[in-house]
RNA sequence: GCGAGUGUAGCUCAGCUGGUAGAGCAUCGGGUUGUGAUCCCGGUGGUCGAGGGUUCAAGUCCCUUCGCUCGCCCCA
């Protein structure tokens, strides 16, 4: 019998679930704060939804099987697909801009690093059929509420963006042809972890012309949006970054935000902005991705429906919180404990908490019968803020003795006082 | 997939050149009747990741395998 947890997964005990639900709960708000829907699809889905996307590559991670009737399936390496399946199955009767969160438990067959499992969970929002620059400042607006909410600000973290069609203009000006352009991408992404001589060995491999390359390299040197855009001859695809930041720092966000040409994201359906968050100075795997993807929902066969949107996992978000020692202490919020001392007394107990469960209490029993130093010293621990004793002397007299844990004083109260709400009334 | 490291009590770890397993914390009990700290005493708990080999003898050496960690590769 084998106790571990499938490899790559994790078991949640209480002490970690409460965590988990401390950031859902972040993740929940500030998405329905800001006008999104919570939907959720099953973590199973056909493969072919995958494998169509992207090829090979994916293929390879998806942590799929068959089932008892053949059927070839997958459990969902990401939110998206989904989305996309269930936007299309339902678009004419969605009334658009469609804007919806989820936080899909996902799955990866693949080798394990630091910040990255087989499992996770991913918040997805997205907004689903609206083009231009105030849906993507909407969706970093939340990215940014929820970071906040988390005690992080623009000290801690950064989001930095970049925008598909400036790269492509970047490879235009060069003289790369566009067919390349997807490889030629592929590779800048590494920028940040190899050497400049092993990228400009990987652009040649690409076929890449010796004399582009420097000329490549030299543009993508260049940290300003304005720079970058009096370089290149074209102004166009400029324009959507420009009004974002724009509209960021009317909102009063700017802080977070920083142009970076960098940032590419491996996946081909990007169409528009793209971004990543991560630490100022990006010593770790980004927190969060996204960025629009308007020609998604046409390849699943679908009318072209633009859509913006990004992933948020949990692990790595845990992770920096941690090492910031931002992570909260959470306790398991009891009110009450009720303390029975004989075994006669277990009834009137179970009836005592059932009464202050009734008023929205959080109650539980101690049925150990140990010795009182004991049983006060367990309910101290489970963060009890008020322990009911059940005596035999004060019960004979219909009266129970409520101890009050912090400030560790008590008084006796008659039985169909503390029934009748007393507790609640303090 | 490659390389390095690691795996001993529930947790964190010690155990030298091979000689039949230890500490701290946690847990349980006690320190005289029904009260949370600290302290003191005691108990439970380990086929030393698994399997094989060498040896009179393996936690310790060798091989295989599994898990974990960190690089590389790959990539959300």
């Amino acid at each position: 019998m084998e106790l571990q947890a499938v490899k790559g997964t994790r078991d949640f005990y209480p002490e970690q679930m409460r965590v988990r639900n401390w950031l859902f709960s972040i993740w929940r708000e500030v998405s329905e704060c800001s006008g999104f829907e919570e939907y959720d699809a099953c973590v199973l889905e056909h493969e072919d939804l995958y494998v169509r996307k992207a090829g090979d590559e994916i293929t390879q991670q998806l942590y799929n099987f068959q089932d008892k009737s053949g059927r070839k399936l997958s459990l969902r390496p990401e939110m998206t697909p989904s989305l996309a399946r269930m936007i299309l199955q339902h678009h004419r009767a969605l009334i658009f801009p469609v804007k919806w969160f989820s936080i899909p438990q996902c799955f990866r067959y693949e080798r394990m690093t630091k910040g990255r499992r087989r499992e996770h969970f991913q918040w997805n929002a997205d907004i689903i059929g609206q083009p231009g620059e105030i849906a993507e400042a909407e969706i970093l607006m939340l990215l940014i509420n929820a970071m906040q909410k988390m005690g992080l600000n623009a000290d801690d973290i950064t989001i930095f963006i970049n925008d598909r069609r400036i790269l492509n203009a970047v490879l235009e000006q060069v003289g790369i042809p566009e067919p390349h352009h997807a490889e030629v991408l592929v590779i800048l992404d590494k920028r940040d972890k190899i050497s400049p001589e092993a990228l400009a060995e990987l652009l040649r491999e690409q076929g890449i012309a010796a004399a582009a390359i420097p000329q490549l390299l030299e543009l993508l040197e260049c940290p300003d949006l304005k720079a970058l855009k009096s370089r290149l001859g074209n102004p166009e695809p400029f324009a959507g970054l420009e009004t974002l930041f724009g509209l960021l720092e009317a909102s009063g966000h700017g802080d977070f935000l920083k142009f970076d040409v960098s940032i590419v994201r491996g996946l081909s359906y990007y169409t528009g902005p793209v971004f990543e968050m991560n630490s100022p100075d990006k010593s770790q795997r980004a927190i969060c991705g996204g960025g629009r993807y308007d020609s998604l929902l046409s390849t699943y066969g679908g009318e072209t429906i633009p859509a913006v949107g990004f992933g948020f996992g949990d692990v790595v978000v845990l992770d920096v919180l941690e090492a910031k020692g931002k992570q909260p202490q959470l306790d398991q919020r009891l009110d009450v404990m009720v303390i029975p001392f004989e075994t006669d007394q277990a009834g009137t107990a179970l009836q005592v908490a059932s009464s202050l469960r009734k008023s929205g209490l959080r109650v539980d029993c101690n049925f150990s019968m140990r010795k009182m130093k004991k049983v006060l010293q367990q309910a101290d621990d489970a963060g009890v803020k008020q322990a009911v004793l059940l005596f035999p002397q004060e019960l004979e007299q219909g009266q129970v003795v409520v101890r009050n844990m912090a400030e560790r004083s008590q008084q006796n109260v008659a039985l169909a006082d503390l029934q009748s709400g007393w507790l609640t009334s303090q």
